[in-house]
DNA sequence: CCAATTACGCTACGATACGTAGCGTAGCGT
DNA sequence: ACGCTACGCTACGTATCGTAGCGTAATTGG
């Protein structure tokens, strides 16, 4: 008698790791939007998914890792932001790219607690500093290089402060006025991102 | 035989309610230094203060209301602002406040873990943005008005957009950047405010 | 001065999740 | 046919949670 499948694969096991990982993602995704990070269990998600505990640990050393992996490192590899022509189109197409990565109905759920998370772990933080925030930062500099070649801007402000400032308001945003909508959110990031480089300008 | 008391009290149990929070906010303090939010367990602070984890239990629902209420409530009902006579110098008394409270050594540490546990806790988020939030902005607004009057400003940006503004930012600088000293950062988060003033002003 | 009340300590649970070990087996490459 | 890898499954031991029940010291009020 062979083993009795509770996944109901007609073909047994679904072939190999591609097939898992979905499984593992669709999972994740559902359990967080359910019951949110904290709630989110590796015992859970094996039982949603028909993916065994041990093998989620075979991946991934804890449940941080495993959410940075499935959902944040997806989301956050994007193609450079296309040049709107304009300082001012190209802050908005980049208010919001960071509102929908980070103010989401997603992001502004789990990136408090990745941040929580990552604080104790020196692995980690490094990971979400490497793979996260400097991609973003590169992305921030070619906006503003392209402003200072354009003459829209005299120098570029430093895209690191930048960033720091846009992601950090639109989280503190994001969770102290929950009612507000995402297109409201975007043009007051906006407004800020406009405020920063101006200041270079205007003085 | 009486019994025998572990924390080696001379006079038996240490009075009542008074010396007993003490016990509780020294420990939580020191297990904060020493092993991070996500470490810190119910269990560790009864052992570390020689309080009976029931006796825990029965003032706090939570491990996040336990730290809300030792730590952060106390750090953050702090008198208002003094006036510095000029718009500059309220706005860097301002900074100074905020990035002591967010983003120190311990507020760095404590605050995402508390916005996590927030974030599928209404109760906890009420709180947060009761007692923190609203005396905050409430201080701003302060410095604000104070500016239009004197004349520094033709009329105030919302307190809650430039709370939310700094808070942030200070708090992902502080993430992004640990190495960032102290004063450096309160440098940062004045020019901030000063770029988000000066916008009403330079156009 | 003697109840009644309050606040606490202590032991003992059941439940949940953690993270690991060991064994068996299906697919894949050579 | 062989080995390798990835996975499933069961079964642990541990940590922490949050609660129940009982006893006792401090506090309060008549």
């Amino acid at each position: 008698m062979a083993r009795s499948n509770k996944r109901g694969a007609v073909a047994g096991r679904p072939a190999r790791g591609q097939a898992t990982t979905e499984a593992l993602h669709r999972a994740v995704q559902e359990l967080l939007e359910e019951v949110g990070y904290r709630a989110l269990t590796i015992e859970g998600v094996a039982a949603r998914s028909g993916v065994a505990k041990t093998s989620i640990y075979r991946r991934w050393p804890s449940k941080a890792e495993m959410v940075f992996d499935l959902i944040l490192h997806s989301s956050a590899e994007l193609p450079a932001l296309d040049d709107q022509g304009s300082l001012t189109g190209d802050i908005e197409a980049l208010s919001a790219r960071i509102v929908a990565l980070v103010a989401g109905p997603l992001g502004r759920r789990i990136f408090p607690c990745l941040i929580c998370d990552a604080a104790s772990d020196r692995g980690l933080m490094q990971r979400f500093r490497a793979t996260f925030v400097a991609d973003g930062r590169d992305q921030i500099a070619q906006v503003l290089e392209r402003s200072v070649r354009r003459g829209d801007l005299p120098d570029a402000t430093a895209a690191a402060d930048l960033q720091s400032a846009l992601i950090g308001t639109a989280l503190m945003f994001a969770l102290l006025h929950p009612d507000l909508d995402e297109g409201a959110l975007r043009d007051k990031i906006t407004d800020l991102a406009m405020a920063v480089v101006n200041q270079r300008r205007n003085h």
